[in-house]
DNA sequence: GCTCAATGAATGAACGTTCATTCTATAAAT
DNA sequence: ATTTATAGAATGAACGTTCATTCATTGAGC
């Protein structure tokens, strides 16, 4: 595969992206992704197997991105408190420079139209991010619940401050940003 | 409009709930919603202009029952601090009844399809409930952050917990919840 | 007999997908 | 160096299906 190639399958996953975390699933054609991206129809059928393999595909790609950059940064010889708070501005900070990729996870995260596979997927780009809850959990930082329940709290909360900073009446500085990371912290901790 | 035809309208509303919350708004045809709803498809018609209006209506439907149980055993006269942790719980409690009422919040709390006017509506159902947040900021309970970013922050974690009971691995029992919305109050309390 | 709620077949627009064809780039032959 | 052959990437018109909406018809209540 050239690298022209591999430019008009990253169009397409772009143009998908874009239209459906506006439109939706069953509201964007693959007429009106084709256009976007500046290709012919018949040419996403080149690279995925139809509209429902193209979801599949960009959901790992938005996922995997979005693991990486959350551990922007990170030190494993900081204190885990610091490295807690890094991590969710870190997530914070991507969803505030990749909006559509936030509109288009919260949308289909739970979504029938995502495979069991393709969700297990995503999980394990996750693996090294729920490591530093458990170095955290370890470490007697946190309170006595289920990881599981302390970490969906805080990414909760977490995509919640995103969405007040970008369709509240004003968005948020970065200063009032880590005054509601420090208030999550506040929920989760010991 | 005789009760009959209530009935009609109202069995056109939940089926449009049910099906919209699993396959979504373009996912669901008018077709499937009459035969949900045992009416025909052109009775649809008579009591909303178009599919469009239908989740809109539904919006206000779904919200305003939600605004309601939200305030269920709430009593003016208890402590602030209980009267957020009931409120919190109440709608932990009401979601985890209503999964379809959740899953429809949830994707079209900022769809394009529910105008603004639609929107508007609905948070004016939500004033008693702010009224309660106000209450307890003027008792200086709460952290110095804005109020709009406090409630955001408890409501978006709340949700998640429900996430988590409904669509997590074992479902959590009565003090466990109890755990989270307290873990949910140390986040925004002073 | 009149009114109006209720119906679902009919309609035309829009959809996902296919595939015969064109285009492009590299290889082979001279 | 030039021509020819081959492979496969790219295309969009065409197909069959599905959709939201309409409306002529039916039937219940008065």
């Amino acid at each position: 595969m050239t690298e022209i190639t591999q430019s008009k399958k990253a169009a397409a996953l772009q143009a998908t992206l874009e239209l459906i975390s506006e439109q939706g699933f069953h509201g964007t054609p693959m007429s009106q992704i084709a256009q976007r991206a500046n290709i012919g129809v018949g040419t996403i059928y080149r690279y995925f197997s139809g509209k429902e393999d193209l979801i599949n595909a960009l959901y790992i790609d938005v996922k995997s991105r979005l693991a990486q950059y959350t551990l922007h940064n990170y030190l494993e010889t900081r204190p885990v408190r610091e490295s807690c708070m890094l991590l969710l501005r870190n997530i914070v900070d991507y969803f505030l420079e990749h909006p559509a990729e936030l509109m288009f996870i919260e949308q289909y995260a739970n979504s029938p139209l995502i495979t069991a596979a393709t969700r297990e997927e995503g999980i394990r780009t996750f693996e090294p991010v729920n490591n530093l809850f458990k170095h955290a959990r370890e470490a007697n930082l946190l309170k006595d619940l289920p990881l599981e329940m302390l970490s969906t709290l805080a990414y909760g909360a977490t995509i919640s401050l995103v969405k007040l900073s970008l369709f509240g009446h004003n968005k948020l500085d970065s200063h009032m940003l880590d005054g509601g990371i420090s208030a999550i912290w506040d929920a989760i901790k010991r």
